[in-house]
RNA sequence: GGGCGUGUGCCCGAGUGGUUAAAGGGGACGGGCUGUAAACCCGUUGGCUCUGCCUACCUAGGUUCGAAUCCUAGCGCGCCCA
């Protein structure tokens, strides 16, 4: 196998099990990737990541450029001698942050301009900056800078941000050089069918357009801005399309989404990887996940419940302890209830999107995800 | 025994005549969190037949149109003197 080979290993209905290939190991699909933002997954451990199951691990371009500073994170050796996880890492580009964060973004034709949530520095960002600061941080897959449309928002609005995301793409993917890393392609077009395709359509071009010129192709697609604040429907009613009007042949990225039933739909329409914060941020604000729905573990009714959180997991933190004292934990503010919370809440994922593997191997995703659906939980995320 | 001080809602604590069912904390209870500025943020927290009424700032009296706020006595607590 050649570095960032893609393998389709299995398909059921639309849905796939890949294996991919980087320096660091390969990983197998459907995939849920733990957020590390800041070179860590807040509360856990690399080798507890290991034992979960975590395959990626992301971490996040605009906040290790900002601190320590992407020179700092090359000169430890990359991001994964710096953090001490050994698997395959992404970094997200920062784009999200860049738009998200600053009052005071200014775009322009050549890039981005915008000051720092930091220390309130001005910060100028062109798609080459973005490139050659991923390059230092030295993920195995870096992701195109782009344009996050919040929702709702103007239809002129969302194309303008798929001009640029496409212009982005094109210079990224000229611009990035490093052979042990990729980069992959990022679709906006927001909860427009029309928009979204000539997305895809545009970044299929300009891989064309690079590999006719004898340069690099996107090593996978990102699908960006969902889960921006419209509902499931209305994301279902265009993102199945937009998965599958994606290369077949390399992974789709459907980013930012976490919750469950999310996923199961989500790869049931042919989408491959997710990230998200829900299962570690909720974590360390108290909420569990487990196979009947939610539980937030502040609630007076596990005070004296000495049974694990799900009695159907078989992760570190249920094997050991209880919801009362978990709760306790969470009600004292103790950094132990976002751990142990957090281990669950990964393995919950980690978990899912591992039985969701098994069941595209074994040509039963409809039955999976059905069963899923039907689960006391489904309706729950 | 005497003097001075003090007593507020579950707890701490502000308020010293009217806009006070009573600031602010804490606690308790509940909700939120989706490419992580989040071990964070937001509600509720006297009762009821709930666009109003009742009961409430140690207790009992009193002054006043009106008192948690002023006066008297009692009780509790604190410090000092004997």
């Amino acid at each position: 196998m050649a570095l960032f080979d893609c393998t389709c290993e299995a398909r059921s209905g639309h849905a796939r099990a890949l294996s991919y290939e980087t320096v660091h190991g390969t990983f197998r699909t459907p995939m849920f990737m733990p957020v590390g933002t800041s070179a860590t997954v807040k509360g856990v451990l690399p080798e507890q990541l290991h034992e979960l199951g975590a395959q990626v691990v992301l971490a996040n371009t605009y906040h290790l450029a900002m601190r320590p500073g992407a020179d700092v994170v090359a000169e430890a050796g990359g991001v994964h001698a710096f953090s001490g996880y050994d698997g395959p890492m992404l970094t997200d580009s920062g784009g999200f942050q860049v738009f998200s964060l600053a009052d005071t973004v200014r775009l322009d034709d050549d890039g981005v301009t915008f000051q720092s949530i930091y220390d309130g520095a001005k910060v100028r960002w062109t798609p080459e900056e973005n490139m050659r600061i991923q390059e230092l941080i030295g993920a195995d897959i870096a992701m195109q800078l782009d344009q996050c449309a919040p929702y709702p928002a103007e239809r002129s609005f969302v194309a303008k941000a798929v001009d640029y995301s496409s212009a982005w793409a094109e210079r990224c993917l000229a611009a990035h050089q490093r052979p042990d890393q990729t980069l992959f392609g990022i679709v906006q077009g927001g909860m427009h069918l029309d928009l979204r395709l000539e997305s895809v359509r545009r970044l299929r071009a300009i891989e064309d357009a690079s590999l006719a010129a004898g340069g690099r192709h996107f090593g996978g697609f990102g699908i960006g801005g969902y889960s921006v604040g419209e509902s499931h429907e209305v994301m279902f009613e265009t993102l199945g399309e937009v998965a599958r009007a994606c290369p077949e042949d390399r992974p789709r990225y459907l980013m930012g989404v976490g919750n469950p039933t999310t996923i199961v739909r989500a790869i049931g329409q042919g989408v491959d990887m997710f990230d998200c914060v829900l299962p570690t941020r909720t974590a360390r604000m108290g909420t569990a996940f487990s196979s009947t729905g939610r539980m937030n573990m502040r609630n007076a009714q596990y005070a004296r419940d000495f049974g694990p959180l799900d009695p159907q997991c078989s992760c570190p933190t249920c094997r050991q302890f209880s919801r009362a004292y978990i709760r306790h934990l969470v009600k004292q503010n103790e950094m132990t209830g976002g751990v142990l919370l957090s281990i669950h809440n990964l393995h919950f994922l980690l978990e899912l999107a591992r039985r969701a593997r098994e069941a595209v191997l074994a040509g039963a995703y409809g039955e999976f995800e059905a069963a899923w659906m039907a689960s006391p939980g489904a309706r729950d995320y």
